[in-house]
DNA sequence: AAAGCATTTGCATTCGTATGCAACAGCGCC
DNA sequence: GGCGCTGTTGCATACGAATGCAAATGCTTT
C-alpha cells in the first residue's frame, strides 16, 4: 500500500521546531540559524523528508514545469532538441512535461490539459498553434516560444535558424558547381521552414540567371520522398541536382538514385539537404547539406522563456539564428 | 503582468451555486443535477475557468504523471519508445515528466527532484537505478518499470524483449548460412541487454560446433564501433561475419567496411544488428536485425504502472516479450 | 544591568480543489 | 397528508508548504 509521504510537520515535530523552521530550511534565502538548520535537515534525513512539490507550487504559483509540445520524435533533429532542452531546464531547476499532438486538433486537447498543468512555460517543437489559442495563452500571461515556425501571433516569440539565407547558400553552391537542372523537394507545403528554404534558394537561382528545373513534395517523410525522386527522374532528361527541404528526404532521394535508379551521387546528381543529422555524416551518404545551430537555438528560446517567467511580462520576440554550410561529396564545388 | 487565474469559487458565484458543486461538474461520477451542471458550465465558459491540476493533485494525492529517466535520445530506438509511450499515457490522462541523466550520478539526484515531483510511478528507458534509489522508491510505495534493464530489485518491475533468443537466433542464422569466422560486437560492457544477447548468440554457435572468432566493444557508439570494427579487421584472416549488439553499431561496421576497408556486405562479410531501427530498411544498408516489440513493450510497462498505480501494491514483474528476426541482405541464408 | 538592535522563530493564514457529512428537495406510495 | 426514499446541495475541513507579521531570542553597547 500506498506510504503516507512524512511532511514538514512530521519533520518539524520530530526536530523540536515549527513547520514554518522546516520550510526555510528548504528554501533558499530564507532567515534560518545555522544551529537549526542542522537539526531540521538531520530530523529530515532519518524520516526520508522530501518536501511536496506540489504543494509548493500551490502556494508559490509557480510549477517551475515547462509544457513541450511536439509532432514528431522519429526525426531525430528533434530529439536532439528535446534532449538538449530537458539538460537545459534541469540545470534551471525547470523540468519539461512532454504533450505528443499529430494535428492541429489534437494540439487543441493538448493545449487544454497544458493549461490545467500550470505550466509556466510553452515550448512548441515542430507544432504550431492555432491563432485562438495562442490567444488564451497570451490572455493568462503563459510565454510560448516556438522553434521553426513562423507565424505571425502577438505575444507569442519565435525562434528560428535563418532558413532563408541556408536556402540562398545551397542555390549558389549548386549553381557554382556547375549544375543546371536543379530540382527543389519541399517538406510540408504549408510549413514556413520549407518555404523559406525554398524562397532563399529560388532567389539565389534566379540571381545567377537560372531557373529552378522542378518541384515536388515530400512531406519530411521517406516513403513520400522516395515516390517524388521516382517521379521527378522518370523523364529522359533528369535534374542533376536535387536540394532535399531536410536530409531525412535527402537521404531518401540518394538511397533511391543508388538502389533503384543507377545513378551515381555525386557525379550524375548532386544531393543536398538541411539540418545536419547524425546520419547526413555517415560514410554511405556524405550529405552536403546546411546545420542548424541546435543548442543556440535551444539556449535563446531556454532564455527567453525563463526570462519571461520571472518578468512575468510576455513579449512576442522573434530571433534568427545564423546556419553553417556544410559540403561533404554529395554536392562538392568542382564536378 | 500573469493574470490571477479563475477560481472555482468564480464560477460558482456567477453561477449562483456552491464551489462544491463547480468542482463536482469536473469530477467524473459526481452527483450533479444536469441543470445545475449545466449552469455551471455555462458560467466556467465564460470566465474561461480551467481547473488547477496542481490544487487537485493535493487533496487527490496523485499529480497523474510519469517521471521518465532517460540516458539517450540520440538513439532513435529509444526515441521511438518515448513518443510511443507519451501517447500511451495520455490516453490514459497521465503525462510524462521528462528527465534527462547520463551516468548513475545524476540519476540520484534526478531521483531527488522526481521524488519531490509526486509522480506517480516512474518508467526507466535506457537508464538504469542504483539499488538505494531503487529502495527508496519502493519504500515509498512508488511503481517503478525498468525498460531493458535486468537487475534485481525487490519490487522494480521490467519489460525487457526476448534479448537471448534473439542473439541465438542471430547466432544461428549466420551459422546456416554458413558463415565460419563470426565475430560478436558488444554495446556497453555492462549492460544485460548487450551480454544477453551475445550469451544466446554464444550459445547458438556452440551448439553448432563453430566457436566465436573475436569480440569487441563498441559501447553501442558510432565511432566506437568503428574503431573495433578496424581493430577486428587489421589481422590477415579476418571474420566473415559481424554480429553488432545493436543497428546503430551494425550501420557503422556497414560503412567501415564499405567505405575505409573496401569490403562487400554481405558478399565477404555478413552483418547483423539488433533493434530494427528505420535505418536498418534503408537501401543503402539492408540490414539483417532483430526486431524488438517496441510498442507491445511500452504497452506492458504502461499496463504494469496503471496497475499498480490503481491497486496501490507495488509488485516487482518481469515480462520478457518475443522478438522477430527480419532477414534483408546484410545477411542473407544463402550466400 | 538596562537599553537597543539584528536575527530567528512561531503563529496564523493562504493557495484552489475535493469530499464526508448533514441538510434538503422532490417524488411516489400508502 | 404523512412517510420514507433517492438524488442534490452546501458547509466545513483537509491537503502540505510558504510567508507576513509579531513575538522572542541573542548580542552588543552604554
Amino acid at each position: 500500500m500506498r506510504k503516507r509521504p512524512v511532511t514538514s510537520q512530521e519533520v518539524a515535530n520530530l526536530a523540536g521546531v515549527s513547520q514554518s523552521a522546516v520550510s526555510r530550511c528548504f528554501s533558499p534565502n530564507a532567515s534560518i540559524a545555522p544551529k537549526t538548520k542542522e537539526k531540521v535537515l538531520a530530523a529530515a534525513q532519518q524520516l526520508g523528508y522530501r518536501p511536496n512539490a506540489i504543494a509548493r507550487s500551490l502556494i508559490t504559483r509557480s510549477s517551475r514545469t515547462i509544457a513541450v509540445v511536439m509532432s514528431q520524435l522519429d526525426n531525430p533533429f528533434y530529439a536532439q532538441m528535446l534532449e538538449y532542452a530537458s539538460r537545459r531546464f534541469q540545470q534551471h531547476g525547470y523540468h519539461l512535461l512532454l504533450f505528443m499532438s499529430s494535428d492541429e486538433q489534437e494540439t487543441a486537447s493538448v493545449m487544454s490539459d497544458i493549461l490545467q498543468s500550470q505550466a509556466d512555460g510553452i515550448l512548441m517543437l515542430a507544432a504550431t498553434l492555432s491563432s485562438s489559442l495562442a490567444k488564451e495563452c497570451v490572455a493568462r500571461g503563459i510565454p510560448v516560444v516556438m522553434i521553426n515556425r513562423t507565424v505571425a501571433f502577438e505575444g507569442v516569440s519565435q525562434v528560428a535558424s535563418d532558413n532563408y539565407r541556408g536556402g540562398y547558400w545551397v542555390g549558389q553552391h549548386l549553381v557554382e558547381s556547375g549544375c543546371e537542372r536543379i530540382a527543389f523537394l519541399a517538406g510540408l507545403a504549408d510549413s514556413s521552414t520549407s518555404s523559406q528554404r525554398r524562397q532563399g534558394f529560388l532567389d539565389a537561382l534566379t540571381e545567377h540567371g537560372v531557373a529552378c528545373w522542378a518541384e515536388a513534395v515530400g512531406d519530411y517523410d521517406f516513403a513520400t520522398a522516395q515516390a517524388a525522386t521516382r517521379a521527378l527522374f522518370k523523364a529522359d532528361v533528369y535534374p542533376d541536382a536535387v536540394f532535399a527541404a531536410n536530409d531525412h528526404m535527402a537521404i531518401a532521394v540518394i538511397d533511391t538514385l543508388k538502389a533503384e535508379l543507377g545513378l551515381q551521387v555525386p557525379n550524375e546528381v548532386a544531393v543536398v539537404g538541411f539540418d545536419n543529422i547524425p546520419v547526413a555524416a555517415w560514410p554511405s551518404y556524405q550529405l552536403t547539406t546546411v546545420q542548424q545551430p541546435i543548442e543556440a537555438m535551444v539556449d535563446e528560446a531556454t532564455a527567453l522563456l525563463l526570462g519571461q517567467i520571472a518578468s512575468g511580462q510576455v513579449t512576442g520576440e522573434r530571433k534568427v539564428l545564423p546556419v553553417t554550410p556544410i559540403v561533404r561529396d554529395s554536392a562538392r564545388s568542382q564536378r
